[in-house]
Formats: C-alpha cells, structure tokens, sequence
DNA sequence: CTGCTCCCCTGGGAGC
DNA sequence: TGCTCCCAGGGGAGCA
C-alpha cells in the first residue's frame, strides 16, 4: 500500500508507456475487481478502455486515473497489495511469478509502433479498478476527497486541517479531509513537525499547523523523489522497489531509539493503526517540542 | 462530527 | 519442515 508517493511514482513511471498509447487488447481475468460507479458493469472490455487512446494520467490522493480521448476513465486504486506493470509484449509466461494474482491486463501500442503489456496485479484485492464513463463521472468520484497532499497550495493544506476537532494523526489518515496520506507518512509527518498523533487539531496554533503541512509536503516530496517506500509488496511498473523506507524516523521503528533525541520510540494504536512516535521529541504542545 | 469495532483478503514472518 | 498466530501501506459499514 502505496500512499500517495508510491502511486504517484507510479504515475509517472507508467506515463511513458500509456499516454498517447492505443488501447489494443483488454482482458479481465478476475470479474470482481472491476466495478462501475452503478455497481455492474455490462461491457468489460469497453469498461477497461479497449480501443480507447490514453491522453493522460492523473492522480488524486492514492487514486490513479487512466484517462482517454472518447471520455471513458478507468480509476485504479492500488489498496494494501496491488501493483501495476508494465512489460514489453508478449505477455510474461504463465510460469512467471510475478504473473500471479494478475486480475487484469491490457495490450497497448505505442506510437513508436512498440506494443506493451501491462498488468493490474493486487493480492489482497483490497484495491480495485473503477470504470468511469464520462469525465464528469471521475469528478463526482473525486469530489469528496479533501486537497490533494502533495499538489495542494500549502495556505489550502492548512485551510483543510485548520478548527477540526480530531486528533492530529487520525485527520491526516481520513481522506476526505486531506487525500493521500496513509499510515507511513501520517507518522514521519507528525515526528517532523513535533505534533503528538494524539494531540486535537484545533489546539494546534497557526505555526504548529503551518509547520506540520510543510514537513508533511516536503517528506511526500522526498519520497516521490526516491521512488517511494517498500515495504513487502510495492514496487513501481518496471518492478523496481523504491528507498524512501531507509529514511524512516518512527515507522516501523517501534522500541528503538530516536534518530533525534535517543529517546525509545513508543508504539500505540490510534485511529485503529499502529502508530509510533517519539515520547520526547512530540509533545502534546508542539510549541515546546524539545528536539530540531 | 468523532471515534470504535469489525470486515474485506492473501502472504510473510515469528515462534513453537 | 510444518503448523498456528499475528501482522500488514487501505477503506467502508454500522454503531455509540
């Protein structure tokens, strides 16, 4: 699971393949994983953009979209497990590995002339592919979603946490209010800036809120940077793994000392996640915080 | 509104 | 080597 830095690496790494490509060929080998914003889907392959010619790729939150000139989009969404790749034709023998739990591919031409493969893989199917037929469709899927973290104005991302009464880390994992943050980066974002997960938003003044969005902005920005993290399954589309988990200050660090203060890092649940932060470093008051 | 709990599903690691 | 238990990047539903 892929937070927003590893879809949006995957983003971009998927661009050169498929926009401006040709849809040639759309197999679904596993009906539930494709869905329609009415439930059914009548048409798979037309659903899965077949014969479609893809004009772009965008992303909302953890969102991916395949767009097409005809209107239709296919919105992907990657859940704890799921992955895309891409491949040159033919299709990687049945035999491959990495060919298990392929729930959907495609044959793209390229304007080169090239023809790819590329497959939605996802385990735990916790992720899915959403069938949008028009443009307006998308929007009305994306419009519950708060600003995008890592696109957002930095005076928007604050505007979008700014009075809530949640606690600090669960506001952060809730979509809706700001879109892309998952379990990883809601905790190296709160260590950065000092704020205690625990800690109600609307007791954060101003600075301490300013401060949070640009630590948060500038970790999703590193992460991007370094193909995002891996943790078991997740690696981009030519099946690289990215780095960005080597940096890691609190997640998964659970009982070790603190890169920053020495202090043991304590492990808790909150908002039904494991969560771990430094008990010295994030204070309740992040105006004091003693460390940075 | 907010926060819980439970559920969806498979695979990998730890411990016995 | 094999078994069981627990855990995991996400999100939605139902309930206090």
């Amino acid at each position: 699971m892929p937070e927003l830095p590893e879809v949006e690496h995957l983003r971009r790494s998927l661009e050169p393949t498929l926009v401006g490509s040709l849809v040639t060929k759309a197999m679904l080998h596993r009906p539930d994983v494709l869905e329609s914003p009415s439930g059914s889907v009548q048409d798979p392959e037309r659903a899965l953009l077949a014969d479609a010619r893809v004009t772009g790729l965008r992303r909302h939150g953890k969102q991916l979209a395949v767009i097409s000139s005809d209107g239709r989009a296919l919105r992907i969404h990657l859940g704890m497990s799921g992955r895309v790749d891409v491949a040159p034709w033919p299709e990687r023998p049945s035999g491959d590995p990495a060919a298990t739990h392929c729930h959907a591919a495609w044959q793209v031409r390229k304007t080169d002339g090239s023809t790819w493969w590329m497959g939605f893989r996802d385990p735990r199917r916790f992720g899915g592919l959403l069938a949008l037929a028009t443009p307006d469709e998308l929007a009305e899927l994306w419009r519950p979603l708060g600003p995008d973290a890592h696109l957002a104005r930095p005076e928007d991302a604050v505007d979008a946490l700014r009075g809530r009464r949640r606690q600090a880390k669960a506001a952060l994992l809730d979509q809706a209010v700001l879109a892309g943050v998952g379990n990883i980066y809601a905790d190296e974002a709160l260590f950065a800036a000092g704020v205690h997960p625990l800690m109600s938003l609307h007791r954060l003044r101003e600075p301490a809120l300013v401060r949070l969005i640009a630590e948060l902005q500038r970790i999703l920005r590193a992460a991007i940077a370094s193909g995002g993290s891996s943790l078991r399954d997740y690696r981009d589309a030519s099946g690289a793994p990215g780095w960005f988990q080597t940096e890691h200050a609190v997640y998964g660090r659970g009982g070790l000392p603190c890169r920053v203060c020495g202090a043991l890092l304590k492990e808790s649940t909150v908002a039904g996640r494991t969560t771990s932060h430094c008990p010295r470093c994030q204070t309740r008051r992040p105006a004091r915080s003693s460390c940075r």
